[in-house]
DNA sequence: TAAGTGCAAATACATATGTTTTCGGCTAGT
DNA sequence: ACTAGCCGAAAACATATGTATTTGCACTTA
């Protein structure tokens, strides 16, 4: 294994147990897997738990800001954010410098909620990193910020 | 950043930037975004082309093979395969072996689509791994197939 | 200030996926 | 040889997501 094109899709010798996106996929598959079976006891499935990640570092947010950094369309947001009203998960109100604009923010009962999964999450973590050095995670982390970053470029066509 | 808390979603200090999975998603999102925009111009859906990667590495390959490897649900498979059949993109037959078990092999038509298709996946490859050099590529992959291996083992709780 | 344009969110509609149930074939134990 | 149980696939059913359209607000400009 040392030729680029070993990675590369339209490489005759292309192995899918050898593509970075594949194990991507594999790895955030598996990850997630056996997650939602577990936050599902608890009431609350996978795109619930992704808008109140995004909630935790800025609260609150728009409908669209939660949307773009939650990689979900914003139909869906709303949809999402509508089930987490009834739940009694967050609260909403327009924008006072834009009536457009639907701020969503997190009730003590929402952030009650994610503190009980935070240890969760982070013993899943910890099972996925089992092994792995500190070093070796960061390089992880810079190689996919950069693909990100070059993949936010102009596309292919 | 040399803290490994920064990592983990249980960590103060976690932010999603920072987050190995969070990434995996926001590049995996990327890759497939504008991909597969190209890939609807040729009558092909996302899916559809998983399932063609899959049947280029082995064939026959049966319903419940193909799904686990896409990492979809077989009902999932099991209609892509009906759509794909209407194409003309593959044939079935029972296993003679197994009547249960239905094998799906690429047509003709279908193994020209795919090499049709795959220079235009290779160009995405190539600009999502601008400036990256292969010795990084090489310990993406092996982190990543570590993790997955990781999460393969029994799950949380 | 009134009309036009653009944007955020919500709604209606179509489609795709997952979950559950059903059907048929295989296999082992008696 | 028969029956009970298991397994693969497909069908029926329920749900979730995405796409297109609509609504309401804000900004521009004439």
């Amino acid at each position: 294994m040392e030729n680029r094109g070993d990675y590369d899709p339209s490489s005759p010798s292309f192995r899918l147990e050898n593509s970075p996106f594949y194990q991507m996929a594999h790895a955030d598959f598996k990850y997630h897997e056996d997650m939602d079976k577990v936050l599902h006891k608890h009431g609350v499935s996978k795109p619930v738990y992704r808008v109140m990640t995004v909630l935790r570092e800025r609260q609150p947010a728009s409908i669209g800001t939660i949307a773009e950094a939650a990689l979900t369309k914003r139909s869906t947001i709303s949809r999402i954010i509508d089930r987490m009203l009834e739940q009694g998960l967050v609260t909403t109100e327009p924008n006072p410098e834009d009536n457009r604009v639907t701020e969503v923010t997190l009730t003590p009962a929402g952030q009650q909620t994610l503190r009980k999964l935070t240890p969760i999450v982070g013993r899943q973590f910890t099972r996925a990193m089992d092994g792995i050095s500190n070093r070796d995670i960061t390089q992880l982390l810079r190689t996919l910020q950069k693909i990100s970053a070059n993949l936010s470029k102009l596309p292919i066509e």
